[in-house]
RNA sequence: GCAGCUGUAGCUCAGUUGGUUAGAGCGCCGGUCUGUGGAACCGGAGGUCGGUGGUUCGAGCCCACCCAGCUGUACCA
């Protein structure tokens, strides 16, 4: 079929979508290689789930309407069903529980790692197709499941080489702030959706700040607050008192106004723990000593909010999670109580948690980059129950794999090892291809990756340009006169880099030959191990 | 969805007040070179100047609309 310019197909990449090259996929691999250690240590299983599911069983029908939601990438089933491509990693397990619910050990502690799609507008960072890795317990009502992902959480960006203080892990409970809601009067299904408003109000704290969520609170908010140019978002429309009833709620972790514990007549014992100390003095010299710790914000909580019933029934689960994780030898560094965690809008019954980069770099133009959420998760006690008679809980916590391998991929920055190709055995002599083979035979039955070249094989300098772009260590060459002497020669390309570094001249550079040496032919498996270890390129079980 | 900015070769970009056949660097392919990577030199491919319409003797350049991308914002189960 002839083609002219105008109807050629052009070859790209959906919006949204990506190609992973070698590097990012053996970057990945190990990551997941570690997540997935971190948390069969906690004792959590395997388990793979299919990337389409019935649109009923994730819950994503567009209310009122015989269409899915359109965040979700969906198709008809030749009966017309819809299906969807999974846009979590949740919702198919709450499925597979419900589905094999007699069949499992309670509680069910699994975990999965996999793609899953969102159709949004993507951004930097942003993809239609990423990864999660997700580890959750059903059927385990205790706050103590729930502490447990906090640490597993924290164990495992560890592992992932993220030093500590350089992320923090922030807890909240969805029942304290419906509480506050039900106390300025936003309790019931009626308000089911100015509630939402207010929730993510409190959820831009950290993007808009105090003044920000004030406004978002009242009347609204521009987009450039001084001009007030650009969007306007709507606010709740709350009146003045009970704007400071949420302001308050929001202000404990804000840094204006953090309650702290007092530690006075045991600073020892809060200093051994690690806690940094402030010392306020009375005028008559008396001192009192202060720690910011998860206590000093649930005391906090517990003075401000502790008379609504359900805030009450919240503030003391936060309270046991935080008494277990530090009883664990698990510290605020590390684990933090934080009334400004709203996360995930919907299905979130209790406890709710978000795994958070605090460290930052600046990209290849000096802006500062922020990391900002890795993860996240919580306790969702309805979402089983969704497809039973009866509530069934649950808890879990799910890592954006993509994201953070990004986030990685900046703090380990230039210093990614290069990938070594294979030994390449060029062709001197067509005619002796099926010995060439035979060369490459023997070295990968040594366990050695090796590659005859496949390419045109007129011109040798081609063949080396090639081994040379396949980064390989080493070339093997045997021509006839290697061949009548029973030899090969093998040429070091890491090694002739270097060497070669100071030769300026054509000429001179081939007639040197750096870096090359000839062995008998029997030789050949063990001369190129040796070239290969003094470089430090795998080979053998260090293939993996 | 809304707002701002940007669209010229694979990439980064020039392109004069509107004036002949739209250029450069890098990259790519080939050659010098069928016994040696880099360098060098020579040659080649690759463009509906994002699209459509308009103004004009004449548009890459001016105008209108559309499309795409980027950034912010909204939404994000």
């Amino acid at each position: 079929m002839a083609k002219d310019k105008t109807s050629r197909l052009k070859a790209r990449t959906p919006r949204g979508f990506a190609d992973r090259g070698p590097a990012e996929l053996a970057g990945t691999r190990s990551m997941l290689e570690t997540i997935r250690k971190v948390y069969e240590l906690y004792g959590f299983e395997a388990l793979e789930t299919p990337f389409v599911e019935y649109t009923d069983a994730l819950g994503k029908f567009l209310p009122d309407q015989d269409r899915p939601n359109e965040g979700v990438f969906s198709f008809q089933d030749d009966d017309e069903q819809w299906l969807s491509l999974r846009y979590d990693l949740t919702a198919p397990l709450a499925r597979h529980v419900a589905e094999n619910f007699d069949r499992l050990a309670k509680p069910f502690r699994s975990y999965r790692a996999g793609w899953v799609f969102r159709n949004e507008k993507p951004g930097p960072g942003r993809f239609r197709q990423f990864m999660q890795f997700d580890a959750d317990t059903v059927g385990a009502p205790t706050v103590a499941a729930d502490a447990e992902i906090c640490m597993m959480a924290a164990d495992t960006l560890e592992a992932l080489g993220i030093k500590r203080g350089d992320y923090v892990i922030k807890v909240n409970n969805r029942k304290v702030l419906d509480g506050v809601l039900e106390a300025i009067g936003l309790g019931g299904q009626e308000n089911a959706g100015r509630r939402l408003t207010v929730l993510r109000a409190i959820d831009k704290f950290d993007k808009v700040g105090i003044e920000g969520v004030r406004d978002l609170l009242g009347e609204g908010r521009w987009e450039n607050p001084e001009a007030k140019s650009g969007d306007f978002t709507k606010g709740a429309g709350l009146d003045a008192e009970n704007i400071d009833t949420v302001i308050s709620f929001v202000a404990l972790q804000s840094g204006e106004f953090t309650p702290l514990e007092d530690v006075t007549g045991r600073t020892a014992e809060a200093g051994a723990a690690g806690y940094e100390i402030a010392t306020y003095r009375t005028e008559q010299g008396d001192a009192s000593h202060f720690v910011e710790s998860n206590k000093g914000i649930i005391d906090g909580l517990v003075n401000s909010f502790g008379n609504y019933t359900t805030s009450r029934q919240g503030i003391e689960e936060l309270g046991e999670i935080a008494q277990l994780v530090e009883a664990a030898g698990y510290g605020r560094e590390r684990i933090r109580i934080d009334p400004s965690v709203v996360r995930g809008l919907e299905y979130y019954t209790g406890p709710v948690f978000e795994a958070e980069l605090t460290f930052q770099v600046a990209d290849e133009k000096g802006r500062p980059v922020r990391f900002g959420s890795v993860g996240g998760g919580g306790r969702y006690d309805g979402l089983v129950g969704r497809f039973r008679s009866e509530p069934v809980p649950a808890t879990g916590f799910s890592i954006g794999v993509s994201r953070l391998a990004s986030a990685l991929s900046y703090l380990k920055g230039a210093e990614a090892a290069p990938d070594y190709g294979p030994v390449v055995v060029v062709v001197m002599d067509r005619d002796e291809v099926a010995h060439y083979m035979g060369l490459v035979a023997r070295l990968r039955q040594a366990g050695i990756r090796a590659e005859m070249y496949l390419g045109n094989p007129k011109n040798l300098g081609n063949q080396f340009k090639y081994a040379d772009r396949r980064n390989s260590p080493c070339v093997v060459i045997q021509g006839s006169d290697e061949r009548a002497a029973g030899q090969v020669q093998i040429k070091d390309l890491i090694e002739g880099a270097k060497a070669a570094a100071a030769i300026t001249d054509n000429a001179e550079w081939r007639e040197s030959r750096p870096a090359q040496f000839a062995c008998a032919e029997d030789e050949l498996v063990a001369k190129v191990i040796e070239v290969l270890d003094h470089h430090g390129v795998p080979h053998g079980a260090a293939l993996g």
